[in-house]
DNA sequence: TAATATTGCATTGCGTACAATAAGATTGTA
DNA sequence: TACAATCTTATTGTACGCAATGCAATATTA
């Protein structure tokens, strides 16, 4: 990698493609394991932070996963349709949807407790070099969002 | 990071949310600049193949891009409205699409020269932390894309 | 060479993703 | 208590991203 103005115009001297393109590779090799529950990965990992916190306004489930309203509202629509969430409107803040999960939205949990360690085989990544790219990518997304 | 199940499903403990955060984080670091140029990242990844080589099919692009004909087909047709590429079926075989630049999109090039070394900076990461973490993503990509 | 298989692109449909905007509710303050 | 500012969600419009499908062109093979 050196300092030429070209070359770092090349796709492959691009940080930033490296992780588009982990990102939807990975998130590829989610989908057989969601699809069998009928679920994308957006809707997993909205799922996830559920399962951690239930309750949470439609905002701060935007907070955590780094989604606005316009992408979670039709989201949470569906998993309300399949019955796996509530969303009910605040009675003391009429502004605020809360989000709960129902009894088959928190049972669920059950069937995905074993999809990190399946994943994390299937990326044939050793485990130290996975601490390590984690801590790296939440580095420098503090970096990024401190902006 | 230890071994039980729930702790596992917890968001901030999956690589892969991780990942999937960084890279969109990232990319909405260009966007000003992209914009600027009437361009999406999508569409200016595209352009950094075709100024690296001209020429090439839609699924030679589609490899390198990893992305598939439903995706780059009206990509391709935007970036032609707009006069940057043209697309011309190759007469010795009438299935493939060559996509050309013009010299609008030749000459887009220039102004895009300073653009990684820009976003490295915006960045906060270091050039040693950058190239590591680059390293580990393309092994991993290769990992996912060998199975 | 006729039948079959494969290849390459286009189309459709669904689900994000996000900017811009709207609308209703609450809060702060004069 | 007006009322402006802010907060929160919802809606709209544009652009991916990909699975599934269609279809025309080419390659294969019996």
């Amino acid at each position: 990698m050196n300092g030429n103005s070209k070359d770092m115009l090349k796709l492959d001297n691009q940080l930033c493609f490296a992780l588009y393109a982990c990102s939807k590779e990975i998130i590829s090799l989610y989908k057989p394991y969601l699809n069998a529950h009928g679920l994308t990965y957006t809707q997993y990992i909205t799922l996830l932070v559920l399962w951690e916190q239930d309750s949470l306004s439609v905002s701060e489930l935007g907070n955590k996963l780094l989604l606005d309203s316009g992408t979670l509202t039709p989201l949470l629509k569906k998993l309300e349709k399949s019955q796996l969430i509530e969303r009910v409107r605040d009675k003391d803040d009429e502004r605020i949807v809360k989000v709960y999960l129902t009894e088959k939205g928190r049972m669920l949990q059950e069937s995905f407790l074993e999809l990190p360690q399946k994943m994390f085989c299937n990326s044939g990544i050793k485990l130290e070099e996975a601490i390590n790219l984690k801590a790296m990518l939440n580095q420098l997304l503090g970096n990024i969002r401190k902006l």
